[in-house]
DNA sequence: GTTAGCACTCGATATATGAGAGTGCCAATA
DNA sequence: TATTGGCACTCTCATATATCGAGTGCTAAC
């Protein structure tokens, strides 16, 4: 990642300086970090290691005769090779998981409910912005359908999704319809359909379904015709929850009145979060963007700290943004512990005796 | 209201000081004032004017030798005796009837998407924060429930309320249940509640389901003993829709970083919206609150123009909120024009062929 | 290689100054 | 009697100026 090895001490000094803007936000110049840290050496030694960081593009001054800020580059190296993951407190594990696991024991809420308050409690400790993207159902593996008639030519749709994830869709038919004719229809659908992953469906029911009799045809062809609704992938802005504005707006970095009016725009066009969250999904592990790694422009001073978290074959993404200055050394952990939370909370089968509000 | 009939020419004073102070965000002085509107009168005399307004609690200075600015007290005479409704043009109109109709004319969407969109066009229209609220359901009348058996003891209710309006709930038992046990429940169910307000059944479930009896009574029972979670009156911060931050961020008024940080915290816990918004609901029409009429020290700086829209006996509210000094005579014609077109769509029996997506 | 010393830079802070907009009051006016 | 012109006064805002302090780069000495 780095264009050349840095030496021991340049490794400590790129630290210690990283260290205290992180806790600072304030220029760190050779003297003070001297005396900050009780290194065993001069100002002058330093302004010399400083310099040649400066050079290799890791620091920069906001101008002549200031202490020296890392670059997007230099936190990249702090992040990459430097830093140790700092582990949570218990008290800090607790938080987090009383806030995903929920307070009403005999209450199972659904992932809208469980991201929601994950995003909250995030935002809360980290004193970031917080985000979540509930999973992506058309990973899954489709179960069964179920239509339920409406009256009034309208039909629900009630798709169930392996780990009890669930999707429901209004259809309308000009004609009424009758409950053995969608009954039989879902039959049909179920027998065919069933144990494939949503998307392999969307891709193909019509060839699935082509010879397909049923007595009452309509309802087969209506299901066809709106497959690519019924087993779409969700709206790329849906889903979305986060939560902490305040907290990023508090920051510093965003005393900028202009900068801090485009974030918002931003987030609430959502565009943002999606470009740099969304990638994210189903990927590896926990990954760190810092500022300029960003390509949107509204958040080149802004990092994000993400990570996906899986249930069954279905997953989505958490994480925070904030300024570039932000404790990474902690956020990796919480950030991590969070998603393994929300994986396991969001995978165990509903068990309890009570009910889940699926929708509002 | 005020607690002295006021003078023609003192109407008319204040009437401009607000419109100029509205335009411009600058505290208004006599000479200003004079030149600006071409008055037939010396700045002198406009001083004693603003003298009298100022001792009658309607206008203030900001400080000694500045201009004045009006008083919520100020702007409450002027919206409730001076200023005239502007009235919207045609292309004004036609960007809230588009926003709110939606684009997709073969695309019938729920209220969540429709209030959505509706946020979206008002906070654009208005460069205020546009708020809205989902309908209340609990004020409909019930129409029908369906039981869908979802495997391993999951029980999906489905609720159809008038005006096409639909809630889904996840229920959960630890036997498995039959179908036919489900529709026999079902059946009973819609046999003795159909036709009832929702709110009504809340109350009174028990008592009407007393002697009913039914081959599998444990479907009865649950549904019962869940009944308060089923005709549920959502949660008073659910189904809040709002859209336009950034609008009210570059308000010179929340230049201040603190005020600006406390009123996105409140808007992110929603109390505020609820409480201001929330009164609205199912009262006359629309309701302009003016800075400290505001109980919320948080939003004693701003205004709320909000309206009713109503959908058969279900009802729900939106508005805009933003700093005291904004333009009253044109956003109630826009809040109430919005609020019409929103009760014209959401009334609109679903006609279209085609689907909503009623859950992501 | 490290350090002390020194001249220099530059932002931040405090202070002074003047311009401009506005006020209140009073005596003159129609 | 209501209106007006005139005047002294107030207060903000913008600008200019001086000073302080943290920090730098460079060089010569250790």
């Amino acid at each position: 990642m780095s264009f050349r090895t840095l030496t021991e001490r340049e490794n400590t000094i790129l630290s210690l300086i990283v260290q205290s803007y992180i806790h600072d936000c304030t220029p760190v110049g050779s003297r003070t970090l001297v005396r900050r840290f009780g290194l065993d050496l001069s100002p002058a030694t330093i302004r010399n290691t400083m310099n040649d960081l400066e050079e290799a593009g890791l620091l920069i001054q906001p101008h002549t005769s200031a202490g020296r800020i890392p670059t997007s580059l230099g936190y990249r190296i702090y992040v990459d090779e430097l830093m140790a993951p700092k582990p949570l407190s218990r008290k800090e594990r607790a938080t987090i998981r009383d806030a995903v696991v929920g307070e009403h024991s005999g209450h199972i809420r659904d992932a809208a409910t469980v991201l929601d308050q994950t995003v909250r409690a995030l935002g809360g400790l980290t004193r970031l912005l917080a985000v979540s993207f509930e999973p992506r159902l058309d990973q899954g593996t489709f179960e069964k359908i179920e239509l339920v008639s409406l009256g009034a030519g309208k039909i629900l749709a009630v798709l169930t999704i392996e780990k009890g994830f669930l999707r429901t869709i209004v259809l309308e038919l000009e004609a009424t319809v009758n409950s053995e004719a969608l009954n039989e229809t879902s039959g049909i659908l179920n027998e065919r359909l069933s144990g494939l992953p949503i998307k392999i469906i969307r891709e193909s029911v019509r060839e699935r379904l082509r010879d397909a009799v049923a007595k009452d045809p309509k309802i087969l062809k209506l299901i066809v015709n709106s497959s690519d609704d019924i087993f779409a992938s969700p709206q790329e802005d849906e889903g979305i929850h986060y939560w902490g504005t305040p907290n990023i707006l508090s920051q510093p970095e965003f005393a900028d009145r202009e900068r801090m009016v485009s974030l918002m725009g931003a987030l609430e066009e959502k565009e943002i979060i999606v470009r740099v969250l969304g990638g994210h999904r189903q990927e590896g592990g926990l990954t760190i963007t810092i500022g300029e790694e960003n390509a949107d422009g509204e958040i080149k001073f802004c990092s994000v700290v993400a990570s996906p978290y899986v249930v069954g074959e279905v997953s989505g993404s958490l994480g925070v943004l904030g300024p570039t200055r932000m404790e990474y050394s902690k956020l990796v952990s919480i950030v991590d512990y969070t998603a393994r939370i929300v994986s396991e909370v969001l995978g165990e089968e509903s068990t309890e005796k009570d009910l889940t509000d699926e929708i509002a």
